[in-house]
DNA sequence: AATAGTATTGCAAATGTTTTCATTTCCTAC
DNA sequence: GTAGGAAATGAAAACATTTGCAATACTATT
């Protein structure tokens, strides 16, 4: 047999090998039923022979699809993002696409790049996480009309289609149940406001909330902190220490919230007879917590099937318009919360 | 101004628009140093008025670098696989690569499916996780002749390059530390191990380390479960509420020994006085856990770079050929566990 | 056996770049 | 003022495909 098998083989060495044009080649993997049974025949078995991988940046440089889409997270190693990008990425795939994936880090700066990059990629489609990003970004976009969509939160007013949950709703729904229960005294657990809409909504829902219940979390127990486990823990463990008690603890989301957790555990209080404490996300893990984490689901895997199906949608039927989808947040009670004084 | 701009912009619009050739605006953005500072500017702002994108696929067909990495994972929304490749993709975009990501959810058929869909896109090189992959997958891979290496085990004979920790050496390590705290009532909480190598070889570690101190693990004790807080934690409930209680649970990975200590909270047994627990991995989180966990450092950043790093330079110099990188586990005691009886 | 009609196939142009080679332009030193 | 060389540019071929159109090969019908 001969040995001599080098440059990797293209659609010609195919038709060459099975005694057809290059056309029919090219024919025979897109349009299969205008070929005849027995010349596919041939042209499969020539490829098998050769190992032929077909080139998709040949194919897209004729317009046709790239089968990518770009997907632009903050970041990939929250379990808050995981589980979204999971789904998002699972769908993506049963629906024939690929994705390209990219952090920036909460960098809007960063973000525009990576756009830019997914872009000379030729990707089909862009997904963004949240709402807050770059006029530049936007601007982008639009102009270079490619089908877009924003992640992880819902609203109708949104430049772009969007799908996931409405975030001031959340907190709303915390700060309500809160309220509800009769405390009074609450400390909240955020992370850093100023870095990202989800999270500041979240803090305005609750605050809204509790204002009807005519309560104001004070300046002092409005803690801002990384998200992470060991922060929420150390700035819940100098509350503590300081011998400042709420009689509950609101966290913007579960990671804090298990942070919080840990801290009261080292201090020995119970929750929740002594303290309340509450998360927001329903991370796989809190359902599972001793005691089972209160706290608001937001659906991520739901998001990242809808948000796949829709950014799919608006690729393949270009008169698509979507308005996305809003994915409503649900509280969850469990076990670490309970009425204030009961 | 003409506003007719309809379909987007190529290098011969900008050409034609900056008035120049097509060869000297590519060899702008490719070989800066070849054109004239006052031809560069033309181009440039031509460029801008355009909205001009460069276009990567065709770039692509002349066998310039595609600018992408394939990354095929088993899952992306384990806490295990996050940092990993959180870091890695970090890594791979500040050496100007861009991530292609897909998930197998631990099919090697699907892995093999996914390997040549990333060889369609033409990406520069591939990763995977692990060292068990479908023969298939292997020969298409050097038949291909692409860059490509093994993520998160490291393994000296294995058929690629390889960066990661020795996941056998990380069992043994926790194996040693509790046969040498003196354990001899032990049980083992384990992923499916048939699954995946990663955690059949922790588990050989631990037996066999256990073996020099002549302890074994009751088959009655060795729990395989799903990777999950909910199903550890439901498991050693389970264990404990039988009325077997060893005097230690070592644990394949981190989030498996979380369910555990949460089923002891439950139970109101106190770690580690009672009974010590240990988990592989070290996952963020498992430090500010209260208790601390004693876990094995798996150093799942460290592994993440080296490997963008691995792969980029097999790459880039066609010439190197890499061993891989060893990134060595580490015994990290911390407050759930103890000598037994002090 | 000829004809119309349809099913297959091949040819050649087109896609958006890069690159080699040739040509033109610009300096500088004589 | 010009020759010699370097610097800058352009023309055209190449890359791996797809596709519109034309040509050919079948099939069924008369």
């Amino acid at each position: 047999m001969a040995v001599i098998k080098d440059k990797k083989a293209d659609i010609i060495d195919v038709a060459r090998v099975a005694k057809v044009s290059p056309s029919t080649v090219s024919r025979s993997f897109n349009h299969p039923e205008l070929v005849k049974a027995a010349t596919r025949k041939k042209i499969d078995s020539a490829v098998r022979k050769l190992g032929y991988i077909r080139n998709r940046a040949a194919q897209t440089i004729h317009g046709i699809r790239s089968g990518t889409i770009g997907l632009i997270v903050p970041t990939i190693d929250h379990t808050i993002f995981g589980e979204l990008i999971q789904s998002f990425s699972e769908s993506v795939e049963e629906l024939g696409f690929t994705i390209l994936l990219a952090s920036h880090g909460y960098s809007l700066d960063r973000e525009y790049a990576l756009t830019r990059k997914m872009l000379e990629h030729r990707v089909d489609g862009i997904a963004l996480v949240g709402m807050e990003h770059a006029d530049h970004t936007y601007e982008l976009l639009s102009q270079q009309e490619i089908p877009s969509i924003l992640l992880w939160n819902y609203s109708d007013d949104a430049p772009l289609p969007s799908v996931g949950s409405d975030n001031y709703h959340a907190g709303y729904l915390i700060g309500d149940y809160i309220g509800q229960l009769g405390h009074r005294d609450i400390a909240g657990v955020f992370p850093p406001l100023g870095d990202n809409d989800r999270a500041s909504q979240r803090f305005k829902g609750v605050i809204d909330a509790l204002k009807t219940y005519d309560v104001e979390i004070p300046k002092r127990r409005q803690l801002e902190m990384p998200y992470s486990v060991g922060a929420a823990k150390a700035a819940v463990s100098n509350l503590i220490s300081s011998g400042d008690r709420p009689s509950a603890i609101v966290c913007g989301n579960d990671v804090l919230a298990w942070g919080a957790l840990h801290a009261l555990t080292k201090y020995r209080i119970s929750v929740p007879d002594e303290i309340s404490v509450t998360g927001i996300g329903d991370f796989s893990g809190s359902k599972d917590f001793e005691p089972g984490l209160t706290t608001v689901r937001i659906p991520a895997r739901t998001i990242g099937r809808k948000a796949a199906e829709t950014i799919v949608n608006l690729i393949t039927q270009d008169d698509a318009l979507s308005d996305g989808a809003l994915c409503p947040p649900e509280l969850i009670v469990r076990q670490t919360s309970k009425k204030f004084g009961a």
